[in-house]
DNA sequence: AAATGCATGTAACGCGTTACATGATTTT
DNA sequence: AAAATCATGTAACGCGTTACATGCATTT
């Protein structure tokens, strides 16, 4: 594609604006709370996006009577930034291309120190137990606190989709550990068969 | 970091010239099949890197006896190069940043139509179906064919994370789909109550 | 008055894909 | 001889992060 790609930051800003209206740091801090999950954005990203969805007649910067009196200028979606976000919502969703830095030296590894590879994998464990743990009180959360909203569904669905994402890694590391122990055992025993016996 | 980044392209091509001597038509064609499922390269990475890689000593290029009498270049991993390959091996794998158009979508879908949204979804019910039938080809094939390499278990364990994640979709998308109908039920409902007792 | 934190904004990179250009070698 | 396809290579983008610069408002 010469020209154009996806832009999806465009529709990741402008689907934030749709929820409510807010400044450039505020899309920060609501992105990486909210939509954090799935989805991250920048700085570098938002305040020049922001001037082009102005420049486009999407979205409308706020008069700057922001209840706190900071120098902050809040933005609100206009009609048409929302018959954009429509579009593209109706459009099959892209995957980015996949870029696993793990399993990349996983493939490699043979020749590597199991001890490092096991690190790794034991990394994934941890943090995948924590993740799924936040998985849990957000999910509850949104039962509770947004009993009637009408995203309430909508929301639910991205958590459950990193709970069985997570579920899935918890139960892959697990069993990496295994192979990885086991792969750990062979090498010794083929370097010094003799002892074998020891092992048990 | 104004510097540098990861590069990680760089060692996914030494890691595939660490299991054989390449041309980089081959490398991107090797790529798509092995570390496919994971990683993606494309020629416009590719044949830079390699020149890189043998302005500082990690590769080399192979005289161009190359049994097919075709126009093209092998290299071939030196010493150096499988050195730098194991440091990078033993360093924690950085996780990409997570951006999941899907998730976006649905997170702002409260105003789109159920129709478009069930299309997503089951779009990657079905893609997933697909892609976990090749993981269990692809499993019983290195099974097979791979009896006694020393890379088995480690490409195995990578296969497996591709199976855990496909299962893990196959189940999210399921539900997904039951919630979505069920959403689409009570809107339908909400527009007009009268009828309800006609849905049954 | 100094320190802290809120808020906006931009420059410099690095990463990666796509699309095109070019030519050699097989195949038909 | 023409068509297909192997193979290398590069230019132009678009995407995104990081790091820095700047200054105002609030807290101490």
């Amino acid at each position: 594609m010469s020209a154009l790609r996806y832009r999806s930051s465009r529709y990741a800003i402008l689907g934030l604006l749709s929820l409510a209206p807010m400044s450039g740091y505020e899309i920060r801090k609501v992105a990486s709370s909210s939509i954090g999950h799935f989805w991250s954005e920048s700085y570098g990203q938002i305040y020049p996006t922001l001037r082009e969805l102005v420049a486009e007649g999407l979205v409308r910067p706020l008069s700057r009577r922001g209840r706190a009196g900071r120098n902050r200028q809040e933005y609100e979606i206009r009609d048409k930034g929302r018959e954009v976000l429509g579009g593209w919502r109706s459009e099959r969703p892209k995957a980015q291309p996949p870029r696993n830095e793990l399993l990349l030296k996983l493939f490699f590894g043979e020749r590597g120190s199991i001890a490092d590879h096991l690190a790794h994998v034991q990394h994934v464990l941890t943090s995948e137990t924590d993740r799924l743990d936040r998985y849990r009180h957000l999910e509850e959360q949104i039962r509770r606190k947004w009993r009637e909203h009408s995203s309430r569904p909508f929301w639910l669905m991205t958590v459950s989709y990193g709970r069985h994402l997570s579920e899935a890694l918890i139960q892959w590391s697990q069993e990496a550990v295994s192979s990885l122990r086991r792969e750990a055992a062979t090498r010794s025993r083929r370097q010094s068969p003799r002892v074998r016996k020891r092992a048990r």
